[in-house]
DNA sequence: TTACAAAAAATAACACTGTTAACTTACAGG
DNA sequence: CCTGTAAGTTAACAGTGTTATTTTTTGTAA
């Protein structure tokens, strides 16, 4: 008699296409065109059906901003060592921030301000609470070899995540969408001096 | 028979109503709030005039765009001495900057993506053009203490306005939107890294 | 002063948006 | 088979940017 659970399977499956469908959506006309009914014609439901499931349009794209935090995470952390407790762990945690950037270019743009007012958005996103943790306990490694993070760690952490952050932007909004090779040697000269200053 | 130029002068006065009527809606309300028809009950006038003056609600803001870079370099050049060639400028280059983007949120914010499309901006905003020369030129100024503007200088500009705008950035998504005592730290931190980098 | 052309402004519409109240249909349990 | 609940629908509300059409105003020449 698992009819219940039936029911909770299939509540799910039409939440999943609601997901996907918004994703294509944002993937082929950007988050700016990102509708509830153009949602609803790609699910094949009308409109109020979506209500069900997510409590409004921000919250659909709270969503990839969450998952878009995940991955970010674990696409650094896959490209980092373990045992590596040098400082060119930073470099390459820097690099693979900006490669996730501009390889997920409409996600990384939804994570950072455009499209959600800006102050909700922490509170709202434990997930970012992770990532920090994650670049935090790095710096502390590469700081002192040691696992305990201090506040000295997350002050740089601050920094090192605003100077890539600001890489990115940047690259973003003042020169074209695929960043070029003059970007990528500020990418190397930020990332440089960010760790000559650290290890002094 | 100066009926013309009263004309163009009342069509002028029009405009500026339309610029102060959305630039109070912009402040009180925030820039996601301001609509086309809110500008005309401000005015007073019927809502297609508005696009007698402006050619979309897009144009609007990007004339705060302007307005913003216009300021933010004249605020940075007001607090920099001509004679002082030290990098201690560089360190009240970046907090004249934070400074602005703190005491200027909704103008920051309408700068930098939020509300506008990216990659069209820097094409149709100059003042950019003049921002930047100025940051290169005074990069210039305390790396060999000439006035010509060589590549090294405008990949190290893109550096500094990268730190300077992650820092802004990060800071007002992730915390509140007034900076606190740590993120005075975080900003010291990461100017004294690049100037750092610089000078060695 | 009146007639007329041209410029200015207003009305009203189009095609959307997010969101929700009210109604209908489908369906499981008694 | 009937009934109550839950799922899904239609239709509406209150907006949005933008524009075609119509009206009003205004300056000029007869």
């Amino acid at each position: 008699m698992g009819v219940l659970e039936r029911k909770l399977r299939q509540k799910e499956e039409v939440r999943n296409s609601i997901l996907t469908a918004a994703w294509s959506i944002i993937q082929t006309e950007g988050w700016q065109a990102l509708s509830i009914r153009k949602i609803a014609d790609a699910i094949e439901y009308s409109v109020p059906v979506i209500y069900n499931h997510f409590e409004s349009k921000e919250a659909i794209m709270l969503e990839f901003v969450k998952e878009g935090f995940r991955q970010l995470r674990d696409h650094i952390q896959a490209q980092l060592s373990e045992e590596d407790r040098s400082c060119q762990q930073l470099e390459i945690a820097g690099k693979a921030y900006w490669q996730f950037a501009f390889a997920n270019q409409a996600t990384y743009q939804l994570m950072f301000g455009m499209g959600l007012p800006p102050c909700e958005r922490a509170r709202q996103v434990p997930e970012i609470q992770s990532f920090s943790t994650m670049l935090v306990s790095l710096i502390q490694k590469v700081i002192d070899h040691s696992n305990q993070p201090d506040t000295n760690a997350f002050l740089k952490f601050h920094t090192f995540w605003s100077i890539l952050h600001g890489l990115v932007s940047i690259q973003m909004i003042n020169r074209s969408a695929t960043p070029d090779e003059l970007s990528e040697l500020v990418l190397e000269d930020a990332i440089y001096g960010f760790i000559k200053a650290l290890v002094v």
